[in-house]
DNA sequence: AAGGATACTTTACAGCATAAAGGGATGGAG
DNA sequence: CTCCATCCCTTTATGCTGTAAAGTATCCTT
């Protein structure tokens, strides 16, 4: 299931996610310290995501990791929403914001794309995490416009651009995902990939006598290897799958945008 | 979240997906009627997702709409999961199972991608089902049969298909999801997206009156109109940009397959 | 008529987000 | 120094969730 942004107060939100207070202010007026804060709880709550997964991630379990209360939290954010979308934001600031493109746009995409890879492995819930309505925190706008700043080498038109750059992250973002889910779903059932597909595939013989003449496509390319894996790398089937899918598709993407910026160079 | 793949024993699971046994025979043994079927369970559970979303499809919810109680469905199904694998694979029923290539594999392509946009918009919870691990029903198969079929024409070798097909299916589902979940989210929320970035992107100058210097580039290509979109197509803000965006996209991926396959031509 | 299988309901439990209310500590105002 | 407003945090409660366990009603076979 895909969690969607807060909607709550905007002010709020937008205040929150920006740090209009440099945090950690010593909040002088009366009443007892606050014994948190909110980078605490969101850091907390990050690697709490990260270890176990979104379905993990509980106001109680955050609240508890700090020992509190799940409710205690609600006096620094206001609900689990707002929460996802300062964990996003902030988690974002991993990525580089800076590429260097002296080697050409192609390498430093390669670079971009890598490092994007990189990090939503490290951090599987963040494709959970809705796209449909920008977080609008500054990091996420950092990390976009790096990827900005590598793509307008390319030299195609400013209107192209945008479609470009959705290419890019959908790309990233579905290949990534196939991998992460795949980890999260072996972590989370104790199966791995081999044990879940051998009885599976064993079973399709069995239901589906008649396979080869219903899908005749699959496998006439089953039989001239195309699904086979490289068993030299590390990693589970899907995982080794999942990276050459990575590096074979970048490339195709890339091809793309060559012939892109090429249809309108300057 | 993402809601992952059933768990349970292999064989029944398989045995649900492929309906070994030919639906609504009539179970001569004692013991009431049937009042259900598996088949009936599942269309009301895919209605229900497409009406309301994923976050709203309970067994309750399902149960109720059969006027029966949540754990009548149990009789059927052995857990809400093997529900969801069921209408995952049920629903893409719906997909064409075959394209003429006879006007060339591009023609066909955009045709599928543009049938399988329209699938998901149609069925949005189908993107928030886990790509993990492939069902592996009847449908899903035929479907994959189908694009196979067509990326076979374009002559590349058969270990480059797979990942070509992977780029694809990221592509379109990265940029359906963008749009279902935009829909979505204001269905849920009852908040246009004008609605919601309005007061956000006011809030951004005032939470960041450094925003010009901090990411220049996306300065820039706003300046240059990059971010405008096309007010003449019908729906919200994101829903424009979320096309525009699949058809400049689409256009891209298949300039990137054109040249993987005058690599490898025959 | 008896027995057993089957469809379905009822009840119960643990877990979720969070509303509402209360406890207890603190610092400023008089 | 006293009083009180303020604020952090806890407790309690509500209505959701999936599903285990047990109970009831219905039907066919013997």
């Amino acid at each position: 299931m895909v969690v969607f942004a807060a909607q709550g107060d905007p002010r709020r939100s937008m205040s929150l996610l920006w740090r209009e207070k440099p945090a950690g202010q010593p909040s002088k007026g009366p009443g007892p310290k606050p014994g948190l804060s909110v980078d605490l709880i969101v850091e907390t709550a990050i690697s709490l995501a990260d270890e176990r997964g979104l379905p993990a991630l509980s106001m109680r379990a955050v609240g508890e990791s700090l020992g509190r209360t799940a409710m205690a939290l609600y006096t620094y954010v206001p609900s689990k929403t707002e929460l996802l979308d300062l964990m996003y934001d902030s988690v974002h600031a991993e990525l580089p914001v800076r590429y260097d493109t002296g080697a050409g746009w192609r390498v430093a995409l390669v670079e971009w794309a890598e490092d994007l890879w990189r990090f939503y492995l490290r951090h599987p819930w963040v494709l959970q995490v809705s796209q449909a309505r920008p977080v609008l925190g500054p990091h996420e706008y950092a990390g976009l416009d790096a990827v900005l700043g590598i793509v307008t080498e390319i030299g195609m038109e400013a209107r192209r651009v945008p479609p470009a750059i959705g290419v890019l992250f959908s790309f990233v973002r579905g290949a990534a995902r196939n991998v992460a889910e795949a980890r999260q779903a072996g972590q989370l059932t104790g199966v791995s990939d081999e044990d879940w597909w051998f009885p599976r595939s064993a079973m399709l013989e069995e239901v589906a006598p008649d396979f080869d003449t219903r899908f005749p496509v699959v496998t006439e390319l089953a039989a001239k290897g195309a699904f086979d894996v490289d068993h030299e790398a590390g990693g589970s089937y899907l995982e080794r799958e999942g990276r050459q899918a990575f590096e074979a598709g970048l490339v195709l993407v890339l091809d793309g945008l060559e012939a892109a910026g090429a249809g309108s160079a300057t």
